[in-house]
DNA sequence: AATAGTTGTCTGGCTAGACAGTCATTTTTG
DNA sequence: CAAAAATGACTGTCTAGCCAGACAACTATT
């Protein structure tokens, strides 16, 4: 048998392809993002094939972990506000705690590497948020309006929401709430 | 005297990188935009001193015109809520009329390139409808809410509404309306 | 326990291709 | 003909991905 591959080494890849987008952008030369994973630039291309497929990987990694933690400790019971709330909650905090991931995912959710399997993907891992939505939207004033219009509303307020708490963190509780709250006034 | 730099030129080549920008995206080779544009490779630089600066002053362009467009024919009389509504059709429909204006824009707006100043001009561009929106605030339920937010919020409600009006155009006036009752439960 | 064999990982110098911007020259215009 | 615009071949630079060799981990054989 052969040395594994490392995980751990996968992982630092990706993280610093996080780091290095954020500072660089996505023209950053992969040399960059192999330096600072403290791996030889051939050796990135053991864990992914093309800077494409890097990219592709992070992108969907990044927005499953966003998802996973939206509907952490989220109680299957509970009435539909409060339940959609705790979810806002956890998805707006995760934006500040990782202000990074949010800024890469930011900046490949618009790059035209991403593949459709890929942002189909991420999509499917925001199912149980929408989900969610959807039972609310059942009784409010959207009833009538197609699912993914709501769910494109939702995601445009969210993204507006967190880029304002990014730039004035200190209230970044109280923006989160207002946030919500427009939110709710929407769909309900 | 010499001969003038042509305008016309100027107008073909600003066209020309929409038009590639939206089919090639960002890293699309200026010799391609060049010949889009039915000039050689070298005259481009004597319109635009690097890409990067084409790609500025596009950007500027075209946020200006979407914004001129937004508040064209808008009477200085009539209730807040028309007045807005009006803006928003505008604002709407240029973007189903110019698809690739918009698409480009995008593309633009989240391009590192794109200059600090450049981003100010063009919300600059944007203050009359910011102006329509304090208006409305301040006696709905977003009285208290900083405008940037406010505006933030707006902003995003038209940019998913009008990725949904482009994916269905033959309902867009339809959700250009659904977008609009949303917003103005939002703010009113 | 020592050795050899096997297999896949890791390395980093290298290269082929691409691309922004230059410049000597030509063309257009007043 | 002067002055500026237009041209397109050219260049210097940059980088994704390759590859040949070094190396690590593990097994089989003795």
């Amino acid at each position: 048998m052969p040395r594994p591959k490392s995980q751990d080494k996968r992982s630092a890849i990706i993280d610093a392809a996080t780091r290095v987008i954020v500072s660089q952008g996505l023209s950053a030369p992969t040399a960059l993002i192999a330096k600072e994973a403290g791996i030889a630039n051939g050796s990135l291309f053991t864990y992914f094939a093309t800077k494409t497929e890097l990219y592709n990987q992070l992108y969907l990694e990044l927005k499953t972990e966003m998802a996973r933690t939206a509907i952490k400790n989220m109680p299957a019971d509970g009435n539909p506000r409060d339940r959609l709330f705790t979810a806002w909650q956890n998805w707006t905090t995760w934006s500040t705690k990782y202000p990074d991931k949010r800024k890469a995912m930011g900046q490949l959710a618009v790059c035209d590497e991403i593949t459709a399997e890929t942002r189909a993907a991420g999509h499917r891992a925001m199912q149980p948020i929408v989900g969610l939505l959807e039972e609310i939207r059942a009784n409010g004033s959207m009833s009538k309006v197609p699912m993914p219009f709501v769910g494109g509303l939702m995601n445009s307020i969210a993204e507006a929401t967190m880029d304002y708490m990014a730039q004035d963190p200190k209230k970044a509780k109280e923006h989160a709430k207002v946030g919500f709250e427009a939110l709710w006034r929407l769909i309900s």
